[in-house]
DNA sequence: AGGGTACGATACGTGTCGTACCGTAAATAA
DNA sequence: TTATTTACGGTACGACACGTATCGTACCCT
């Protein structure tokens, strides 16, 4: 769980546990009632005021707790979506990548989320406070995450360690994202596949001669 | 130049020009000051009533001629935008993507285009009209754009024509938007490079058995 | 002249946000 | 027990931007 604290301020060791404490009771229902308005409505049109009268909840609780909707959101997205990204470990970088790429498109269309995961890049934008959330709670997690796929197959040797693996996650998910956002085209299983083919294959091409490491950060 | 008529009807033949032509001096004075709030403000906090005063012009005017900020921001962005992505016809298909990316990256950065194109595609997500005049046109007109790129190399044999023109399209300006959107990592040089190494190295392998073709649509 | 349309100015209703207030509830500390 | 501290519910409120309505005036055609 991430709470507004956890967001702005570093974790204090202190709780100052004096005074009433915090219903976790409301919490709960905060974050369900996001939830299923969420499904309901989607982000857009989801209202603060209705998410107080669905878990039965003062507004001014949920304020005291989350600064913005899109903290709300957040929070109620973010451990719900990360719990279904697994690593896989099929073997080879072809099938880790193919496999990760499927799980990450399954979960953006067959599932709620995909609108939720859009409506939170959309709101980034608009809000610099949850951008700098968003980037080292969602970002930096999803892609750490990821990024294990890769180094292990630079261990393995199947993979240059030339290979800069931000730009391939880049590549990968940069892909995915694009259709998410621009609606221009599906993200269907024959994209999946076509992105990892070419990717993998020019990742597997020796590029000795056209440096690639070290332009991530 | 795009009207508001033009966005939401078929244009018509008949431009009906009884009774008092539109100011074309208003227009003028609206998208430049649009323009200038970008500029000074962004797309965020930018507000019609601020566009009208600072172009002289009733509120009124506005809204008669863009339903909402969203296609008014569109319009005063998209032409100036699609000016500065002419297509390069450097030779090779390298050398081709690579200045075209470049190019890209370069008015991102440059410009206050960046954070407008951000702007807008966050708006994307929330205004469903909006998404429909963005995806016909700017995203499918880009993308036509930048197509020949491709197409030419499969003319010229350097590519074949098993390639989805399409993901490749994806996998470069995916990422950039990516690095864009997420702000995880900068639109580095190396990163330009990095990416369009990888995928034009690629697609320049043989990948005959694993079929790529059609899955774009 | 007369009809049709755009214009300026302004007022208005709406929706959502986030805050302020205040009496009450729940926990700790003396 | 009593005092203190903090959260809670309920509500009212101010702020802000949106988009619409109204109406008298200006412009261009037939």
């Amino acid at each position: 769980m991430v709470t507004c604290q956890d967001m702005t301020e570093p974790t204090t060791s202190a709780p100052a546990l004096r005074g009433r404490p915090r219903s976790e009771r409301s919490h709960q229902a905060i974050i369900a009632a996001t939830n299923e308005l969420l499904n309901e409505r989607g982000f857009v049109d989801l209202t603060i005021d209705e998410v107080a009268l669905r878990a039965k909840v003062s507004k001014t609780t949920i304020y005291r707790r989350w600064p913005t909707k899109g903290t709300l959101v957040f929070e109620a997205f973010s451990d719900q979506f990360l719990a279904l990204q697994p690593i896989p470990s099929a073997g080879s970088l072809h099938e880790d990548l193919l496999a990760a790429l499927r799980r990450f498109i399954k979960v953006i269309k067959g599932t709620v989320m995909g609108r939720t995961l859009a409506g939170l890049v959309a709101e980034v934008q608009r809000d610099p406070e949850l951008a700098e959330v968003w980037r080292d709670r969602f970002v930096v997690r999803v892609r750490t995450h990821h990024r294990v796929m890769i180094d292990r197959a630079i261990e393995r040797g199947e993979l240059s360690d030339d290979v800069d693996a931000e730009v391939v996650l880049d590549l990968l998910y940069g892909a995915a994202y694009h259709r998410l956002l621009q609606s221009h085209l599906p993200l269907s299983d024959g994209f999946a596949q076509a992105v990892v083919d070419t990717v993998v294959a020019g990742l597997l091409t020796n590029h000795a001669g056209t440096a690639t490491k070290g332009v991530g950060g």
